[in-house]
DNA sequence: TAAAACCACTTGCTTTTTACAAGTAGTTGC
DNA sequence: GCAACTACTTGTAAAAAGCAAGTGGTTTTA
């Protein structure tokens, strides 16, 4: 149901499980074509996945964009609306970094980074470089 | 699907609407009866509430306080480990804040107030705030 | 140039989850 | 002692997710 609450709107349009994950694929593990995202670890089927993208697509968090080399692929990318979700993905980050203990893999720091010794410089530097990998050529 | 993932550890356990908007109303709507929740805008069933509220007992983001006063009422207050999730919600909000425009109700500031003018310190305050509403007299 | 493979999806069906309405057992107030 | 209130539970219909197979277009391969 529609509410006036910032938290509740946000959570309308991008609060379910697979659109982040997507998100962190795109944001974290460099990932932008269809079949990359029905690889992931997850598991997401590919009707889930048609759909999110499209509903990600519509919201404009994301936008296609065709690939010069292959041209039968599409490439994924963040939008500024996107790229701007990443705050959020980097404090759910810190908070498995704090309680998930031994449930995560080894390795997994990749995520959370920099942000977890100087978060407001982390991030700028996460920023930075989301910027130059999605927004550049637009 | 269980995965080494941080992101997707946090959102198997939190990440859906209903419970984000449960602790929610813990953290910044001072709610604490069933029929608080119940109540809110969103309009929650009464069956997910107690199954969202089973689920955060059970991960410990929440416990039960019998109510001194009421003795048929059951106080539901947030744990350090509820707390901890405050940084996420307040990402929402900026985030909504942002973009959300016209879709939210005014005055609807409450929630990230001071976080809006800087961050590091308007968490600091509300992490204070909601320690000693929380976590005192346990 | 015909066949095989790959691309981003779509379709159909089953299972799980959610939504809505009604009911219940145990207090509490009058 | 009974009506009202508490935190739930139960039953059922509707919606969403999960799974497997298929599709139409492009690209690579023989």
């Amino acid at each position: 149901m529609r509410s006036g609450c910032p938290l509740n709107y946000g959570l309308e349009i991008f609060g379910d499980k697979w659109t982040l994950l997507i998100i962190r694929d795109l944001m974290f593990f460099n990932k932008k074509y269809y079949n990359e995202f029905l690889q992931s670890e997850e598991g997401i089927s590919t009707n889930i996945l048609a759909d999110r993208l499209q509903l990600l697509e519509k919201n404009k968090f994301i936008r296609k964009e065709k690939d010069g080399e292959h041209k039968q692929k599409i490439i994924y990318r963040l939008t500024q609306k996107g790229i701007d979700l990443m705050p959020l993905l980097m404090e759910i980050g810190l908070w498995s970094d704090k309680y998930a203990g031994s449930h995560l893999h080894p390795g997994r720091d990749i995520i959370i980074g920099d942000v977890k010794e100087n978060k407001a410089k982390g991030l700028k530097k996460m920023f930075a470089k989301l910027e130059k990998e999605h927004l550049t050529g637009c």
